[in-house]
RNA sequence: GGUCGGUUGGCCGAGUGGCUAGGCAGCGGUCUGCAAAACCGUGUACGGCGGUUCGAAUCCGCCAUCGACCUCCA
């Protein structure tokens, strides 16, 4: 098994990847709030640890991946009164909550999809888990670490602190908490202002409601991810995922009620990706730079030259690192596109290399070096790097200049398809004469390849330019090698 | 205001005491009827000022600047 180290947010260093259980991982991820559709922000998280769920399960390791769809909760703000986001959202678009649900997930789905995002092995709903969500409030109150006060329940910030850490995993100090708080709606029911909503009380207006001990309401934000990742990998496990905009107080949370419900701290490793930035600011509605995964493909939005494959796009992201910011731009998106298209013609090439009887070049290092990248908390880049390191080898292969036997172009051969393909789930784009795609109608094109080829021959420059600007003008790339012509779609 | 993290060449983005990151663009070349594409080769850098050190982009301090979190957010 490769020696994988992982940076845990916990003690803020890279640590050596143990499992609690050997040879299975248990990994829980935050997933989204299907209220809207997804954006780039989505697609970040859902990269990255999508990437570790791949690599894990390459080095050999059976995964429990459980990813969370949170469909109900979550207080808006901006009223007077909390709201709950989703019946916002219905209300406005006179929908059952569950359409907008149902809407927004399959979109969510369609677009992690489209960027090659395996799917987790469970995506529980919040919906779905009430139960559940209540059974660990349960808990809370029996623990003594949790109080009701008019139907709703909240955690006891204060006296949990006095008892266990609170903040570490945020580098947060109790008392610079205290005179950072601000008042907010439900702050009188409240004991302080550091504690957090474990089950809302529903006024009278409120959609999504749940019979429970303390009358109908809703659950609070934190307590679904406590229940769902507790119920489905155990009350130690393994890696925790989410974005760096949750470290506060989202994960502190977490930590508290999961002490709070077994008595111990439920998760062993703490990971965070760091955030996305759309032309060096942060991306926010108000802003305008609020561009949605579907905007971004069809290059529908303002700030938008052209659309972006979503493979571009899931290349841009792999090639910084997780825990780097990571900055997109037009500029930055279109060398991202070069480079992934440069890197898929080299995997297009490799699969009929020739061998010969001795190679020039070092496989192996470079094997190791792939790995090595991968092992030092998930090195993409690094990785990325080497990888390119690798074309060259392959196209100097191809024009002779390079040698590699048959047993160094199969080791060759499975580095690619392992890591390219499996890995970093990374798939070429567009039809080639020799890819999938419908069979007669590559057959068609290689026989007006052939065409032109022969009115070539003959210097019929006319007929052979007019076949190859026709073709060109419908969206084909028409490449003439020493082998003859070759042919793709253009993405 | 508090806490934390950045500032690398034309652009993006790794690295972290001495050893080539990589991609894109640029430039030169190969191929070619022309073109396109492809391929090969190639360069300029580490926010500012001070300090530690034989040696710093890399460690320390101060300053500037950007961002994240502190309130829903991936």
């Amino acid at each position: 098994m490769e020696k994988l180290t992982l940076y845990n947010t916990l003690t803020r260093q890279k640590e050596l990847f143990e499992p609690i259980h050997k040879d299975h991982v248990g990994m829980y991820v935050c997933g989204p709030t299907v209220y809207g559709n997804a954006h780039l922000g989505h697609a970040r998280p859902a990269i990255t640890f999508d990437l570790l769920f791949r690599y894990l399960m390459h080095v050999g390791y059976k995964v429990r991946y459980v990813r969370n769809i949170t469909d109900v909760g979550h207080l808006v703000n901006d009223a007077d009164e909390g709201e709950d986001k989703v019946a916002k959202k219905a209300r406005l678009e006179e929908l059952e909550p569950m359409e907008i649900v149902q809407r927004y997930t399959n979109s969510y789905r369609k677009n992690m999809s489209d960027l090659n995002v395996l799917s987790p092995t469970i995506e529980p709903t919040a919906s779905g888990h009430i139960i559940e969500q209540i059974g660990a409030v349960q808990k809370m109150l029996q623990a003594g670490f949790a109080y009701e006060t008019n139907g709703s329940v909240y955690f006891d910030v204060e006296r949990y602190a006095k008892q266990h850490a609170y903040g570490t995993l945020s580098g947060r100090k109790i008392e610079d908490l205290y005179s950072n708080t601000r008042e907010l709606d439900g702050q009188q029911e409240k004991r302080s202002g550091l504690d957090f909503a474990l089950w809302k009380n529903a006024l009278p207006e409120h959609i999504m409601r749940w019979p429970s001990p303390w009358g109908e309401g809703f659950p609070g934000w934190h307590t679904e991810c406590t229940a769902m990742s507790t119920k489905y990998l155990g009350t130690r496990f393994d890696i925790h995922g989410g974005g760096l905009d949750l470290l506060f107080p989202h994960h502190e949370a977490e930590i508290a009620q999961g002490v709070a419900c077994f008595g111990h701290e439920t998760v062993k490793y703490w990971i965070h990706n760091n955030m996305i930035t759309i032309n060096g600011q942060k991306m926010g509605k108000s802003l305008g730079n609020f561009i949605q995964l579907d905007e971004l493909f069809t290059g529908t939005h303002p700030l938008l030259e052209k659309p972006y494959h979503p493979m571009a796009i899931r290349f841009f992201i792999l090639q910084a690192h997780y825990r780097s910011p990571l900055d997109f731009s037009n500029e930055a998106l279109q060398a991202a596109e070069k480079g992934f298209e440069r890197l898929m013609n080299a995997m297009a090439l490799l699969k009929d290399l020739k061998p010969a009887d001795q190679s020039t070049i070092d496989v192996e290092k470079l094997c190791r070096d792939c790995y090595e990248a991968l092992n030092d908390d998930l090195n993409s880049p690094i990785l990325i790097a080497h990888l390119f390191d690798g074309v060259r080898m392959i196209n100097s292969v191809k024009d002779g200049k390079a040698s590699v036997t048959a047993e160094d172009l199969e080791k060759l051969q499975q580095l690619y398809a392992g890591l390219v393909t499996d890995v970093l789930g990374l798939q070429p784009v567009s039809g080639t004469a020799d890819g999938e795609g419908d069979q007669l109608f590559g057959q068609v094109v290689d026989l007006l390849l052939t065409l032109r080829q022969e009115a070539k021959a003959r210097k019929d420059w006319a007929t052979s330019d007019q076949i190859r600007d026709r073709l060109t003008a419908m969206g084909f790339e028409i490449k003439d090698t020493r082998e003859g012509a070759e042919w793709k779609l253009k993405s």
